[in-house]
RNA sequence: GGGUCCAUAGCUCAGCUGGAUAGAGCAACAGCCUUCUAAGCUGUAGGUCGCAGGUUCGAAUCCUGCUGGACUCGCCA
């Protein structure tokens, strides 16, 4: 009976590999049903992983808490890794060797060149992202944080588990809106202010035609204006010198000002086509729909009708003849798999448009394309205040960039409060550094902490509140440890832990926060598998909760036992690897200090 | 009306391939800085898991019904 403890990865997984098939040679059950049975005990005191003997009942024919009393005889004599195998009730309960334990982990993540929990899971396979897409002339307004920071995050996962990771930004940069923008412009429009504050300037237009979109109305009780911009979408699709080259201005001045905010979280797409650039593929698509025989004429429109997907028609095109939103996906599905030969082709984009991305696989499936069942909606939940959702009509928006900027502001102040407390000199440079990370961390965290689906009522008092299951938390609890290794004097700072005797730290806190970093890479894997970085955030805050705990009850520096000092300043830097790759994965930095 | 989803502590949320006393954080209250960063730690209080049935040895978890809410249902994206 041999662990495989050299591998940071598996160590849980092969403990609970080896467990499984010890129990499945005294059972019937295979190794993976066993698995599958085992868990995790409320009470330390129970132990350590249990096996619940009810559903054995059955086919054994006997009374759980008996055949986990003969279990429990059956193992014996135990192997080197377990110290003890006790029936409670109906459960077989497991005691697993701590020492021996703590000793393997702690060396394993310290001694491993891969950050932990790397994986090559995805090898070979490529996945396209599609997240943040913000439409053009619009504010990068905190509805656009939640695609942006959850894909970005996800894009990071699929990255650490060795998948070839595409990052692509379907832009807003066509469609009737800039038939409005256009009419809007030429009606309203301010150069000066364009050059000045272009979304600013245009938002203001937008704003406006909306307005007298709603006083302007003809005999038959039709805008006006409306009309007006349907006309000039027309003449912009049909390439119009005056039209295009609005768009292609307007275009130009949103993207300086979404470049500011990429550049600021570090994230940087490997494709910016937007709509647009889809446009001219689509009479392609809709002649290969024609082929098939399953374009439908419908109220002046051209509709897949989806009845046996239980869905409702799909527009292909416009009564007018112009193309819709869906038409343009169909052609980016297409033009993705011509392109990159996908595995798995994700849209992170809001859950009401659920509805639309079944259709547009429905179209496909029913044109016989493999690659439909290769895409995945990743939906997510809406961004709204407590009266109600964000508008960009009304205007009621907040810029993502300026809830950054309040956040690093809060940020800031605290770390100048707490640098003169603790007598600690920082340069200006050195706080605006940290207030970046750590201010960005808090807002980063708000979308990520919580599952992807939960709609996010926004209120400033909480989004400021850097106290509990917090990214600042993380950063601190990380700040902390990092500390205390800076303090250690180089020999102590170094140890090799395979050198030490690492049992030495053990107690209940010491145990469970080595569980819980043997658990990361899973809890990676279960992110991955759910696309839901909520998860990890929810391990390594667990991570920071026992480290903090550990902190406040075990000395680290000031002890006389050289290797007790040593192998809890070794327990330090792995919790560092962890939580900082475990950061990062949300696309958070973590801070030296702050 | 059809469809999808949601309802767990005062608030925000985990837990949902059924399993031991339902867990965190915030807020509240009581403690802990002459020792490694108090953005921290410890403790107390707080829950008929929306309601009613059903399946089961066992249900927050599965099934049905009901109530309340969100989103969506053809020419916006």
């Amino acid at each position: 009976m041999q662990l495989n403890l050299r591998e940071y990865e598996g160590i849980t997984m092969d403990f609970v590999a080896e467990l499984s098939t010890l129990i499945s040679q005294e059972t019937d059950l295979s190794t993976d049903i066993v698995k599958d049975f085992l868990e995790v005990p409320p009470q330390p005191e129970l132990g350590d992983y249990a096996l619940p003997c009810f559903k054995l009942a059955k086919t054994m024919r006997k009374a759980p808490n008996l055949i986990a009393e003969e279990l429990a005889e059956k193992m014996q004599p135990l192997p080197d890794y377990l110290t003890e195998v006790r029936q409670t009730g109906g459960y077989l309960n497991f005691f697993i060797n701590r020492s021996r334990f703590i000793q393997d982990e702690i060396t394993s993540i310290l001694h491993s060149e891969q950050e932990p929990g790397v994986s090559d899971l995805g090898k070979g396979q490529t996945i396209l992202v599609e997240f943040s897409s913000p439409n053009i002339a619009k504010p990068f307004h905190i509805g656009h944080g939640f695609t942006t920071i959850l894909g970005e995050s996800l894009a990071r996962i699929y990255d650490h588990l060795g998948y070839d990771t595409k990052r692509l930004n379907h832009l807003g940069d066509y469609g009737t809106q800039f038939g409005k923008l256009i009419v809007a412009y030429d009606r309203w429009g301010n150069e000066e202010e364009l050059l000045r504050e272009p979304i600013d300037e245009l938002l203001r237009i937008y704003v406006k035609f909306h307005d007298e979109a709603e006083q302007e109305i003809d005999e038959k009780g039709v805008s006006i204006l409306e009309k007006e911009a349907r006309e000039a979408f027309q003449r912009l699709e049909a390439g119009a010198e005056h039209e295009t080259q609005l768009w292609s201005r307007f275009r130009e001045v949103s993207l300086i000002e979404f470049n500011r905010v990429y550049d600021r979280l570090g994230i940087k797409f490997d494709n910016l086509n937007g709509e647009s650039f889809y446009s001219d593929q689509i009479p392609a698509v809709v002649e290969m729909l024609k082929e098939k025989n399953l374009l439908e004429e419908s109220e002046g429109a051209q509709v897949v009708r989806l009845d046996e997907f239980n869905l409702p028609p799909c527009i292909i095109l416009k009564s007018d003849g112009t193309t819709i939103y869906a038409s343009r996906d169909i052609a980016a599905v297409l033009y993705r798999d011509k392109t990159w030969n996908f595995n798995r082709n994700i849209y992170v984009v809001g859950l009401p448009q659920q509805l639309h991305f079944k259709q547009i696989f429905a179209v496909l499936k029913k044109a016989g394309e493999p690659c439909a069942d290769r895409c995945e909606h990743v939906g997510f939940g809406t961004v709204k205040f407590p009266d109600g959702a964000l508008s960009t009509r009304s205007g009621k928006v907040i810029k993502l960039d300026d809830l950054f900027a309040e956040a690093v502001k809060k940020t800031r102040q605290i770390i100048e409060t707490n640098a003169t407390e603790r007598g600690d000199d920082m340069s200006a440079e050195t706080i605006d550094a940290i207030a970046e990370k750590v201010g960005l961390g808090a807002i980063l965290y708000i979308f990520l902490k919580n599952g992807r689906e939960r709609d996010i009522v926004f209120k400033w008092e909480e989004v400021l509140d850097f106290d509990g299951d917090t990214a600042p938390y993380l950063q601190y609890t990380y700040a902390r440890a990092k500390s205390i290794l800076r303090r250690a004097n180089e020999v102590d700072a170094t140890a090799d832990p395979s050198t030490l005797e690492l049992a030495a730290i053990e107690n209940d806190t010491t145990f469970q926060l080595v569980r819980a970093m043997a658990d990361f890479p899973e809890a990676i894997q279960n992110a991955a598998s759910a696309n839901e970085p909520f998860m990890i955030a929810r391990q390594i805050n667990l991570i920071a909760r026992l480290f903090n705990k550990f902190y406040n009850n075990d000395s680290i520096l000031n002890i006389e036992d050289t290797n007790l000092r040593q192998s809890r300043l070794c327990l330090c830097r792995a919790v560092c690897r962890v939580l900082k790759t475990g950061l990062n994965l949300l696309g958070i930095e973590a801070v030296e200090k702050m």
